[in-house]
DNA sequence: GCGTTATGGATAATGATTATCCTGAAAGAA
DNA sequence: TTCTTTCAGGATAATCATTATCCATAACGC
């Protein structure tokens, strides 16, 4: 259903710990444990997610530390954050750079449809407003197959 | 700086009130100025934008009557809601339909660049992903010319 | 190992949005 | 106009994701 290719868990982790590492941070278990499960996760997980899952090997943790983590990591430019003001924000943590997403309405369900680049319109958009555009967010809003399925 | 072209706000107006009227909602004096202020606006303003300013009209009017106006014109919608998780929303009640904004970080300032539609490549997502795409977002963050000049 | 200092854990605070409750106004019928 | 019904407004409490605060402790360079 969605853009599944090219994805490392392995090496993205290895790829996030370095750059902490070298800019400084210091890397605790609760920290390396939270980079994992971002390596390897492919749904866009809140920070809920993030700290049910580290439950299972840190029992202790606090979600505090899950969302402190994440905002080191947005520093670091190594997460992606989409934001929503009704629910949890969601986090890519394999694809840190802006990107399309498609996003069920009913379930929550987010994930990395493989699109052409908006730079040029990201250009475009630079010349005609003036702005200096440095970010951008793409989302398409819908249902995804399996709930379309469910409502017959 | 932003598209300014096509607005008529007397006529935006004249729709909103029409659509709301024949749906079978009340037409009070509070939820008619907020129609107004929406429809003359340019600025995708927030809840706390639409209140200040009903406030010189109308001394009394409660927040809340704010956000329950905003939400049934969602409901019915007649006004594009602009998400933000860690600031206040923006709603845009000129253009409804979702369109491109650019917006910028550090002002908050936010307008509606004119752009080619986004409708073939959300036929694209669809295939690809399965999803029955129906509604979208483009955002384009970055600084807005005034926000530049300070920067020297 | 030691000392320094960033980090984790627990919990309180924040703030936009929503829910609740009751009074009063809008709209339609007679 | 008056009456009746129901919807909307005002005030305020509740919600809930996210931040801030505080202190004990673990990480890492030496
Ligand atoms: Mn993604
Ligand atoms: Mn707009
Ligand atoms: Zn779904
Ligand atoms: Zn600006």
């Amino acid at each position: 259903m969605c853009d599944e290719a090219k994805r490392d868990p392995a090496e993205r982790l290895r790829q996030m710990t370095a750059r902490l590492k070298e800019r400084g941070h210091r890397l605790t278990p609760q920290r390396l444990a939270i980079l994992r499960i971002l390596a390897e996760s492919r749904g866009h997980p809140s920070v809920e997610d993030i700290h049910k899952a580290l439950l299972k090997d840190f029992p202790t943790t606090s979600l505090a530390t899950v969302y402190k983590t994440i905002t080191r990591l947005k520093d670091e430019n190594e997460v992606l954050e989409l934001e929503f003001s009704d629910l949890a924000n969601r986090y890519d943590g394999n694809t840190p750079t802006p990107h399309p997403h498609a996003i069920c309405t009913r379930c929550g369900a987010i994930c990395d449809p493989d699109t052409p680049p908006l730079e040029e319109l990201a250009k475009l958009v630079a010349d005609r407003t003036g702005f200096r555009i440095t970010s951008h967010r793409l989302d398409f809003y819908g249902l995804c197959p399996k709930c379309q399925e469910q409502d017959g």
